[in-house]
RNA sequence: GGGAGCGUAGCUCAGCAGGGAGAGCACCUGCCUUACAAGCAGGGGGUCAUCGGUUCGAGCCCGGUCGCUCCCA
């Protein structure tokens, strides 16, 4: 059976992914393990969420992260990429909780321990379902390292952390306003507040001083927490209030009198420049309260109902109070006015519901100590943001940190490793459970009720999934691992996280570099959604066309850290460029022989096309090498594509085939050399970005490797660097650019051979043309080719063309308009002039000549000399067809 | 209010060190040329938002303006 009998029609990626996937998996190609022998290279895989389904963003996450390690395992490093998921708590537990409910059961009916064997159970049933995508994907993670942020071990690392923490006085207990879901009934941290803009109404409202002597109007968006008032405050320089400073209001709608204080936060210009201060529901206010020591008092209840503080009021939610209270100030004529204010409101970024600040007695970490050296580092470029502009988001964010509210009112999670005495009312705390209070003995203990944000854990992922707090040969070996492959939405979540707690528990880095990429958005540059139902599911795009092809549309054409829009026209771009590789396979294996030995082949055998392919392979090899080392994988690929198809495809294998005809030749050999060898070589730099079709391609090429997954990434070889070839294929090949081009506009028929006559006073070029002789047959479609120097042997009814170095004349007999062909010259005449002047204008500039590098200066002097040749030898032309007319 | 980004062909986007503007798709013309019509060959189409500055030279560097987007408060 021929070699080519075993090659499919086209591929099919839906039917050989899979197996390729799985071919893979058995020879344990994703493996990697301590190797002193070989340089580690490590990405930790920012975990997906178990309650997730893959999208856009992961998809492109995970293609760079595949990228980068495919690339750096073929490279020979030891290649370490460790896949894991995060148990995303309120995410989780919403979602257990909402399944739990369509059996008519609630939490509270289990109990934290039957919740949690619920919540388990839940977790390996569809937890997997998010690696299995990946898989899918390609991702080629060392899956028997898969970890998970609530893993025995890693949650030992979170108690670990917790302890060292709170012993350095980094984590404290306090009553602090904190950011409350009424919904998930939980805090929320800072950066899981989402700000929207919403019209709302602005309330001028009167409060009476207690003597009676005048009135305080002041403005507010929120006026049923005046119930909660315990000032009002004015800026201290503002001459209006002076005189009011220390007098007390009575607050309307109750019996309360406040006192009026002055504060440099208020804004003299924000409506009347007098503000109400309650403490407890307005983080600002808060702070305020702080400083002057004012009152706390708490109206709201956990779901945002108004407790017993509200009077009348009490029972009612935020809405509802606010509706009556308004009504009661207008009908108690307190209230001046309302205007309409467009302001923001912090929402729950899980479930939109509008946050309640709250006090509330929670855990927090203490952020200045651990914010300093993660600057730093930064900073020093010990770590680097690529692209750089993301570092400016890190410091904006790590410089106005606030601490850290990390206790969580969810039962799915680490929970706080605390422990309250019952007895002596102190807390231990510990890695686990302990026998006794660390203070009065006595075992009366009661841990406490909350989880840990679960950003407290994932901030530990870098090392905590090599084993840390162990010192195990594996964090020895892979950390501080080299890149962490992020969206740049996720920067102040997660890794100014993991900066900080490496620094603190590892006293390294966690990552050279942060490769940020931007969102995937939809065909109308609109972020994907679920309430816009504009998501493209990339499971749904793998099956109709398999990974490469959604590997190629994530990849194609963007830029780092820049968002780009998914369209239907890249995955068919991807599908085009896949059947046109794999048709060039077809094409070098149907050319093979059924004993293919190519240890005959010697440099020397080489034409001349297989010289420029190698040296054109060669300048790719370093460009795509060194855009891969600056993380520029959309230009990566580009211009790996661009060299299969546009000169691979185009020009060599069509220069090719006449040689092939040549049975048994040793010119037939090298060239089936050098097509098996280039295209090996282009498909190993492709692998990375299209693993499945390269390694199926590879299979049917010859070497004497295995898998390509596993093969050698291709290096430049000086000996390939035949520059003098390469300038003498790009005047053959303008040649045939030239003579397809006249073709084209004297309407040729495509199977009417023509007749070429090359012209020039160079020996070397006409020695060029007769060499390649069946080169320009073959692609200029000619059927004839003569070489001449003398310009009296060109007949007269011939078109004439340029190219650097001569001219070539097409005879065309009857089919020659003469006056037509001197318009044409004419016209290219016309051409040559502008750019001999366009020249010499640049060499008449003494500053130019003086300043530019010579380099650039020889080249414009060049051009004249070229340019005036052509020009020259166009004109010649014209005189003689003028004085024919 | 603070910060960042974007504006390049009809559309979507590249443009790495400042040295004659590129790709894919779309469009026009001609081709089933024995790897590929998911293809081949040829072609049209751009004041690089705008104004100014630096430079021998600016899509690229600096500043202003206009328009759009995002992050943070």
């Amino acid at each position: 059976m021929a070699r080519i009998d075993a090659i499919e029609q086209t591929f099919d990626p839906i039917a050989k992914e899979q197996q390729i996937y799985d071919s893979w998996l058995s020879s344990k190609a994703f493996a990697a393990a301590p190797n002193q022998n070989k340089e580690p290279y490590c990405i930790v895989m920012p975990p997906p969420n178990i309650t997730g389904r893959l999208h856009m963003g992961h998809a492109l996450d995970n293609t760079l992260q595949d990228i980068l390690i495919r690339w750096r395992r073929l490279q020979g490093y030891e290649a370490l990429w460790l896949p894991g998921t995060d148990h995303a708590a309120i995410a989780t537990e919403a979602r257990i909780v909402e399944a739990m409910r369509e059996e008519g059961l609630t939490k509270e009916d289990l109990g934290r321990e039957g919740f949690m064997a619920k919540a388990w159970e839940w977790k390996e049933l569809y937890g997997g379902a998010i690696t299995n995508q990946l898989a899918r994907l390609g991702a080629s993670c060392d899956w028997d390292r898969e970890r998970f942020t609530m893993d025995e071990k890693l949650s030992h690392a979170v108690n670990e952390v917790f302890v060292r923490l709170y012993n350095k006085g980094l984590i404290y207990r306090g009553e602090r306003i904190i950011n409350w879901c009424p919904h998930c009934l939980t805090t929320i941290s800072d950066a899981e507040v989402e700000y929207i803009d919403v019209e709302a109404a602005f309330y001028y409202v009167r409060y009476p001083l207690a003597d009676g002597s005048a009135d305080l109007v002041l403005a507010t968006t929120r006026p049923e927490t005046m119930l909660a008032d315990t000032a009002v405050a004015v800026h201290p320089a503002d001459e209006r209030f002076q005189s009011y400073i220390g007098k007390m209001v009575k607050l309307p709608l109750t019996d309360r009198e406040i006192p009026v204080i002055a504060d440099h936060y208020v804004d003299r210009e924000l409506g009347t420049g007098v503000v109400k201060i309650t403490p407890a529901h307005d983080p600002n206010d808060f702070e305020i309260g702080l400083r002057h020591d004012l009152p706390i008092i708490n109206l709201l209840t956990e779901d945002a109902y108004l407790n017993e503080h509200g009077g009348r009021y009490a029972g009612m939610n935020v809405e509802e109070a606010r509706r009556e209270i308004v009504k009661d100030l207008r009908d108690g004529g307190f209230l001046v006015r309302s205007e309409q204010l467009n302001h923001a409101v912090g929402t729950c970024y899980r479930c939109a519901t509008v946050v309640e600040p709250r006090i509330s007695l929670q855990w927090f970490v203490k952020m200045s100590d651990l914010v300093k050296p993660a600057i730093e580092v930064v900073r020093d470029g010990k770590i680097d943001f690529v692209p750089e502009r993301f570092a400016k988001t890190y410091f904006n964010w790590m410089e106005n940190s606030r601490d850290w509210c990390i206790s969580r009112q969810l039962w799915w999670g680490h929970r706080i490793p605390v422990w309250y005495c019952t007895d002596c009312g102190k807390h231990s705390v510990a890695t686990t459970t302990p026998d006794s209070c660390h203070h009065c003995g006595k075992s009366s203990l009661v841990q406490d009720e909350d989880t840990l944000d679960t950003w407290f854990s994932s901030a530990l992922w870098p090392f905590s999934t090599l084993g840390w707090p162990e010192q195990t040969e594996e964090l020895a070996y892979f950390y501080p691992t080299d890149v962490l492959v992020t969206g740049y939405d996720i920067i102040t979540f997660w890794v100014s996280r993991m900066i900080f707690s490496a620094l603190e528990h590892t006293d390294q880095i966690p990552f050279r570099y942060v490769f940020v990429h931007g969102l995937v958005r939809d065909a109308l540059g609109r972020k994907m959604s679920k309430s816009l139902k504009n998501g493209i599911d990339p499971m749904e795009v793998i099956d109709n066309y398999g990974a490469d092809a959604l590997r190629y549309a994530l990849v194609i054409g963007s830029a780092p850290g820049n968002d780009q829009r998914f369209q239907n026209e890249k995955i068919e771009a991807g599908r085009n460029f896949m059947n046109k590789i794999w048709n060039a396979l077809r094409f070098v294996v149907l050319n093979f022989d059924q004993e293919m030995d190519f240890s005959s082949v010697k440099d020397s055998d080489l034409a001349l096309e297989d010289r420029w392919i190698l040296a054109e392979l060669n300048d790719t090899i370093r460009e795509v090498e060194r855009n891969l080392e600056n993380f520029e994988i959309g230009l990566a690929l580009t211009k790996t594509y661009s060299f299969l198809w546009d000169l691979y495809c185009d020009w060599y294998i069509e220069a090719v085939k006449p040689r092939l005809l040549e049975k048994g030749s040793q010119s037939r050999l090298s060239a089936q050399f050098t097509l098996n060898h280039v295209l090996i070589q282009t498909i190993t730099l492709l692998h990375p970005f299209m693993p499945f079709v390269t390694e199926e391609i590879y299979r049917h090429l010859i070497h004497d490797q295995g898998q390509l997954i596993r093969a050698d990434w291709p290096l430049a070889k000086p000996d390939y660097d035949f520059k003098l070839e390469q300038e003498q294929m790009h005047i053959l090949m303008e040649a045939v650019r030239q003579v397809r081009n006249i073709r084209a506009e004297y309407k040729l028929p495509p199977q009417q051979e023509i007749k070429l006559m090359v012209l020039s006073s160079d020996q070397d070029i006409l020695t060029l043309f007769s060499e390649n002789s069946l080169f320009m047959k073959r692609l200029a479609r000619a059927g004839e080719i003569s070489c001449h120097s003398d310009r009296n042997a060109i007949p007269a009814d011939a078109v004439q063309i340029q190219f650097p170095g001569g001219e070539i004349f097409i005879p065309l007999q009857e089919l020659l308009d003469i006056e037509v062909e001197i318009e044409r010259l004419t016209t290219e005449a016309d051409r040559l002039q502008r750019e001999i002047k366009r020249a010499e204008k640049k060499l008449a500039n003494a500053n130019f000549v003086a300043k530019a590098p010579p380099h650039i200066v020889s080249l414009e002097k060049d051009k004249i000399e070229k340019y005036s040749g052509m020009l020259e030898n166009i004109k010649n032309r014209r005189d003689k067809l003028m004085s024919m007319i």
